[in-house]
DNA sequence: TTAATAGTGTCTATGAGACAGTATCAA
DNA sequence: TTGATACTGTCTCATAGACACTATTAA
């Protein structure tokens, strides 16, 4: 059957539609979802179905699947839907990492995905509370990119999710998104080494994520056998801080 | 209420090549073509056709248009086509600007572009050397951001470029993509002003260019009646340089 | 010499990085 | 008092910004 939409563009000039064929790629969008517990940055992984005909049966991948025009409004909300956002509560952060698309990328044919990074605390969307979860794991990412085998160009978009966090880490209060409110200084700042890679001094952290006014204070946390710390929350979950430098070794 | 198409990718029995069975949405690729010249940031634009059944006739949109499945290999080289690529010499600067999809933006049906950016002097791609170009033109992007007008939501993905533009001026060398080599160092602070909409140091300007690393000497150009200054070219046109710090008046 | 633009030297304040110090809790 | 962790003070140094200075051409 052809839809309507696509008569439509027949009708118009050869311009507005290839004229041999009505193909149209696939359409999907994929979600990069990362936290980070454990002293590891992790991402959500499901695996795909064994079912005959399916494209990398039984293999790892990322959240996601076909654009439904019937159900999604739009990119994001599609994007919210492959996460079950309904599970994650409040600090949901969630921003475009870019489309990938070919003939080659999807054995079914011609396919383009938009792919999706999401920031979520470890006890959001964890694997068992229904939907996509209950088939959903969360995997370390430094083994996943070690071993490989992600069906479709999924390790591709891994790649690019953590390289973009990465980056921004170094200038954005991202990784802040990681943690469930409310959390101490010293996970945050716990949260940017795993994130970074590296070793972050303790008074120039403090300083910076204080200064960027990002954070409003919510009362002392009780440790174990220690000084209580500090707890905070983001002052406007919906936007994340940019700070003026970036953070560097001497150099 | 569930698609065909979802209960085909969820039940694993999709055909190998689902091509009509059921609604996919339309997918294109856009270009935010930009440069610099006449003291002003301006954008390439084309003419809607007139055809009936077309959407916004006659009006003023980004280049671009549907993916051809049989032509293109991927979005990259799709977005090339669109901009007729070899009209465009040298430092073409092209890279992923987002996607914007949905079900109201284009009256035809749901519908996903896939925005590129590209960055070109303003010899590459004139207006006049056939193909699209025979139908494009350069306009300012003020007057177009003022205006208004554009065909779908192509005023908010133009948006979207020039502000991916003079954030990554802040701290990377991407302006250079804007001049033809080769071109000096007052050309390209100019380029800069324009870009950031503001006035640039000299010294700070010139001492943070040639730290980079990413320019070579090409000779002096002659001037009118003044000392000549020094020509530069990209040194790896491939890769963008990135500064340690972004610019920003004292504070 | 003058005009005009290209290019350099120099001073200063900012603020990040390094690290040693102090504070506050439980046992 | 000790240990452990939270938090602060202070010194130093790189560097961006500001701006005055010199250089090189044509007329």
């Amino acid at each position: 059957m052809v839809t309507k939409a696509a008569k439509r563009a027949k009708a118009g000039t050869g311009r507005a539609r290839p004229t041999a064929s009505f193909a149209l790629p696939l359409a999907s969008v994929d979600v990069v979802a990362l936290s980070v517990f454990e002293q590891a940055l992790q991402v959500l992984l499901v695996r795909r179905p064994n079912a005959r005909g399916e494209p990398f049966p039984g293999r790892q991948a990322l959240p996601g699947g076909f654009i439904d025009v019937a159900v999604d409004v739009d990119l994001v909300s599609c994007a919210r839907r492959k996460l079950h956002d309904k599970t994650a509560r409040g600090s949901l952060y969630l921003e475009q990492l870019g489309s990938w698309g070919g003939a080659a990328r999807d054995p079914r044919g011609w396919s383009a995905t938009h792919a999706y990074l999401a920031l979520l605390p470890k006890d959001d969307a964890l694997p068992g509370n229904g939907g996509v979860g209950a088939e959903a794991e969360w995997r370390r990412v430094d083994e996943v990119l070690r071993k490989g085998g992600l069906a479709f160009d999924h390790l591709e978009i891994l790649t690019a999710g953590v390289e973009r966090l990465r980056s921004k880490a170094e200038y954005t209060s991202l990784p802040a998104y990681l943690l469930a409110e409310p959390f101490t200084l010293p996970q945050l700042q716990r949260t940017y080494e795993v994130v970074l890679g590296r070793p972050v001094d303790k008074s120039g952290f403090r300083t910076r994520m204080l200064s960027a006014q990002f954070l409003v204070e919510a009362g002392y946390v009780e440790g174990d056998s220690n000084r209580p710390p500090m707890g905070y929350r983001l002052r406007e979950p919906e936007t994340p801080a940019f700070f003026p430098r970036t953070f560097s070794p001497r150099g």
